[in-house]
DNA sequence: CAGTATCCTCGAGGATACTG
DNA sequence: CAGTATCCTCGAGGATACTG
């Protein structure tokens, strides 16, 4: 996404047009039931939307979406015609999709909960790691938190190049497997360089299992200090 | 995208909630400025930002972010410690790139000129195509529009199944193309069966070139009648 | 430098009634 | 049925001053 347009301070940005035209409340969730319902007159349109839209922004959308190209109707003389997406919605809909997606992995029911997720707990345990003190064959801690049982999430050690964040297992040998298990609340301090591990271990907040010696030597590979400023990435 | 949920009407939806979050004026681009620009502290992100922000807005929007685990910063204890991506926020990347990509090509500068997109014409214009009028043999339909010399659009007629609209040339022999040139506004109310092609033809208000006997049949392979409803695609 | 606190404005959005 | 018209409310967002 180094692609992201040259200087936005400045230019015209599509982008940022694009948030100032379909970045409210209504605009996307229209395009949308469009497309998962199929045309539709006015009516239906606002009861299908997910909360109740007042007839006057339904209509004051609706407007704006047919000037756009995002939405038209199948005879412009006709009061009753139903709407449709026209092709700049269709068009949209690959980044709806995306956007679903993302939401399905990273909206959380309850906002403040989003620290629970153990992807989060692992990239602030990742700021953290000193890449001297890891092991020098490539090391796995697996990490689970009790408070979100569907996901895990693996921190990928490496004495040459920096710990590596995913999502999936990257499935090495057993034995080079940390497994860690808390409650996030337990976890999070210690990610975070608040608290030491040797404190979470003693009074479980944080367990470690796997091979002995790789439990161990865990808690060296981390600092307390203050994480760097991370690397800006490439894609 | 036929996967976009099942019942969007009652159900607990990620996208609703996500629109809910971040469908607003700054969110989304507080996460591309700080991925174009890097990591940043308050104020570069203020003054980097298009068009003026408040610092009270800002500051709510930071925390509202971190709090759905999209921005971060280095040291949460230090005050000055620059905001950068965190998981959540890298991950929506990708859909931010396919914004971008749609707004470069769907935005237009003025709003109310969308309607000049060749792309938009073909669209008005296929939806009116009666199949069984068309030629036996693949005819494409180039449309350009002086109002918008950048792009073009082609309209692929096929007699066993419906009228197509590409984005590219569909690369037929040259002897199936009907070259079409216009004002937009001078064949939109044609594409939109409010005038007739004989009208728009007589005052050159729509003009066709090509293969003489393709030219003269043009007109009859549209109704002026008005369009049905467009079949729900697949997505 | 990084905010928070305060106060203000405007417009997005809601509710309801009315009309072709 | 599909809106528009009207009126209202609230909160997002802006401006500015102040503080650690």
């Amino acid at each position: 996404m180094g692609s992201m347009g040259s200087s936005a301070k400045t230019d015209y940005c599509a982008f940022t047009k694009a948030i100032e035209h379909l970045g409210d409340r209504w605009s996307l969730l229209i395009v949308r039931e469009l497309h998962m319902f199929g045309p539709q007159g006015f009516n239906a349109l606002a009861a299908g939307l997910p909360g109740r839209v007042s007839r006057s922004v339904l209509s004051a959308k609706l407007r704006k979406l047919e000037e756009l190209g995002l939405v038209a109707r199948d005879d412009s003389r006709a009061r009753s015609a139903p709407y449709h997406l026209a092709p700049a919605g269709e068009q949209l809909l690959p980044t709806l999709k995306s956007l679903w997606q993302w939401a399905e992995r990273w909206v959380p029911e309850d906002a403040a909960l989003a620290q629970r997720d153990p992807t989060v707990l692992a990239f602030w345990l990742s700021r953290r790691v000193v890449t001297t003190e890891v092991p020098t064959r490539k090391t796995v801690i697996e990490i689970s938190v009790r408070d979100a049982p569907d996901t895990r999430a693996w921190l990928l050690l490496d004495r040459h190049g920096g710990p590596e964040l995913c999502d999936e297992d990257p499935g090495l040998d057993e034995s080079r497997y940390v497994y860690l298990e808390a409650e996030a609340s337990g976890l999070l301090p210690v990610a975070r360089g608040e608290r030491s591990w040797s404190d979470a271990l003693a009074d479980r907040s944080v367990e470690l299992y796997g091979e002995p010696d790789l439990v161990a030597a865990t808690p060296s590979w981390f600092t307390a200090a203050p994480a760097e400023v991370p690397v800006r990435q490439a894609g």
